[in-house]
DNA sequence: GTAGTACGCTACGGTAGCGTAGCATAAACC
DNA sequence: GGTTTATGCTACGCTACCGTAGCGTACTAC
């Protein structure tokens, strides 16, 4: 639903990525609250009646445009190594976080899935897929032997993804590759010490 | 605000607490957007009018909420050297994140500040407040040489937080000493390496 | 050029929430 | 016991938002 096809209706088109851009600027600045199908319609410029011939309800056009807000992390290929692989899913990982509309939406991100109300069309996994990626690098930096094979994964990636959002959400913090690879270096040499 | 004396009509005091007592369970079963006069009215059975008589506004009433989801994390005694204080500290943290009513809030604790419309009655830093001691033990560990004294106070700040607060998300997750140490254990064996 | 279709506009009905007014009741204080 | 004060109750007016209906217009495709 959020990728809309090229051979279509242009108008329908137009519509399409009008409303969802509106919805995410308003989705940014004030969470999903803000998303209001009248509030929409008066930023895009597009019909409220319109917006309904293209989602059901609110909760729809909510889902599509909390989808919008997330980076989009490609899988390791793995080809260089483990650590090399770990590294890059990092980086792509911060890089993402750090851009819009991402960055200042990550509160919203976070709470929305919890919010019984707002959630209403949200699968309950959404952000989890984001996060796949970075989860199959751990499990490969563990069976490898970069890090203990006896690895607590979710513990890992709780360090990890942990450290990245609280940096996306320090607006004062640069979101970069020196960032993401001294996330990537302060996690491996804290694991690969003596203990578990 | 959230501390009501106790040499006051105990009426008064009946009351403030009833209705602190649903606004948290309604903030932590669906976030701000559920804290409502109305629904708060219902929940605690006291009614809309003598809420009004105590809170200006839903503003005021949804500060007083946040507040007291929030945990209290003393400042560190340091009496047993920085490296204790700073285990004490991230104990505690654990322990409060851990703990009713903040674990649930969570999420909702850390997306109401941002929203425009919801955070009209807080003050911008009533989160860091909660964190001031964890900062305070990161200054003294690095100026100790726990850690390395060039230590960013803020990143290693992001690393520790990010780590907790993910935990806490995760209902999986065992909020105790254990988890704590750990977190503590491969927050110093990452940043004793080399390098800086 | 013509048929089909997407769109804009206006106007609804319904609901939920905010904050207030006025008055009766019950509890606390002395 | 009598006064003061907090509370409960009902009923408002106002606003914002959801989702729909009907009709005329403009664009697209062929």
């Amino acid at each position: 639903m959020s990728q809309t096809p090229v051979d279509v209706d242009p108008r329908v088109r137009r519509s399409r990525e009008a409303v969802l851009a509106a919805s995410v600027a308003l989705f940014v600045a004030g969470g999903p609250r803000a998303v209001t199908v009248d509030a929409v319609s008066e930023e895009s410029g597009v019909a409220k009646t319109t917006i309904y011939r293209h989602w059901r309800d609110r909760a729809h056009l909510l889902a599509d445009t909390y989808r919008a807000c997330l980076p989009v992390v490609p899988v390791p290929d793995d080809g260089r190594g483990p650590q090399e692989a770990l590294r890059d899913v990092v980086r792509c990982l911060v890089r993402g976080m750090g851009q819009e509309p991402t960055r200042p939406a990550l509160p919203h991100l976070i709470a929305t899935p919890l919010d019984p109300v707002e959630s209403r069309a949200l699968p309950a996994d959404v952000m989890d897929q984001t996060f796949a990626p970075l989860v199959l690098s751990i499990q490969r930096a563990a069976s490898s032997g970069v890090i203990p094979p006896d690895t607590d994964v979710m513990e890992a990636k709780h360090q990890l993804v942990g450290f990245i959002i609280m940096s996306a959400i320090d607006p004062a913090c640069a979101m970069d590759d020196v960032l993401a690879d001294r996330i990537t270096d302060l996690f491996i040499r804290g694991r690969q010490g003596q203990g578990r």
